[in-house]
DNA sequence: AAGGCCATGTAACAAGTTACATGATTAA
DNA sequence: TTAATCATGTAACTTGTTACATGGCCTT
């Protein structure tokens, strides 16, 4: 039992909670996992093409506006309980603005703080987000904490940024 | 003139400063970039070849084990310069451990927790690495700024996690 | 001379991205 | 009746990962 790849086991886990349509599933995903996990519409349609083909998921008549729901399995619920079990591998950070910073020798500093300041604004915004989110579960609480502490620290980064930039 | 992935740009422009192998090279990655922006050895040789495809860089002779030098060439220079003008893509974190909790409903209390103190080993552990690593440039300070806040911020998050999850 | 690290690269596959195509349904 | 949105899916491509293969150099 070759073991599932995270967004395959996301998709398992949400269907645990009832029958979903891909398209559905994009959007619960984008809903509780889109912080801190992207996947794509298409990666979506093709991981449920693969977990049915493993028998974890069946799709059920195709209903009104060709939808589909699709239906966790035992089996899916057992690949979902052993993926669970592994310790989760650590996290991946792609942050290109740093790479800007990093080779910020050839870049000059008005486009610089232009780069800066834009995500700045982003990232205000995100924070404003998270404050005025609902949750209602505490798993919800937690992964939304995590947002609440990151878009701190990176506001409170770019505070600092000037400073660590123009002395030399 | 199509443009540059993160990857391919990075190493334009770190062969800014001289020429480096493409062993050199993952190395150098590693160590400046390879906190927010990760890269794998077979990746750098595919994008060196494509750099040399495209006239970006050029391939040195062949030297002691088999050891052979990249120069960035003229086109590669604006390629690089042209890169950096384009305003950074968001980041992107994909971080399991937040899935792990997300789903947490699913997971026994203590295997949550042996999970999230190994994570906290390991953060702890870099952010007493970044505590002691040396800086030459602002720009270096920079980016670790950025290591230093994220570290602590994910510590801070994992302070508040067991009154979060415990609490219903 | 043997083992470990230096250094290259390829091959195969998995995952992620972008764009497009199709058609039904709903709301204006 | 027209536009927007729902909902599916495919195709083509790029990126990322893992594993392997090869051989030279350096140290013991």
């Amino acid at each position: 039992m070759p073991d599932l790849n995270p967004t395959a086991a996301s998709l398992l886990g949400f269907l645990h909670e009832g029958d979903f349509s891909g398209y559905d599933l994009v959007r619960v995903a984008e809903q509780l996992i889109g912080d801190f996990w992207s996947l794509s519409q298409s990666q979506v349609y093709r991981e449920l093409a693969a977990l049915t083909e493993r028998g974890y998921v069946e799709g059920g008549e195709v209903g009104a506006r060709s939808k589909r729901r699709y239906r966790i399995t035992d089996a899916g619920r057992d690949a979902f309980a052993q993926w669970l079990s592994v310790p989760p591998s650590p996290e991946q950070i792609r942050f290109p603005l740093l790479l800007t910073i990093a080779f910020g020798a050839h870049v000059d500093r008005d486009r610089l703080s232009r780069f800066i300041d834009d995500h700045r604004r982003e990232h205000e915004k995100r924070l404003r987000e998270y404050r005025e989110t609902v949750t209602v579960t505490p798993q919800q609480r937690a992964t939304l904490a995590f947002g609440l502490r990151y878009e701190q620290a990176v506001l409170d980064w770019m505070d600092d940024l000037p400073a660590l930039l123009t002395d030399d």
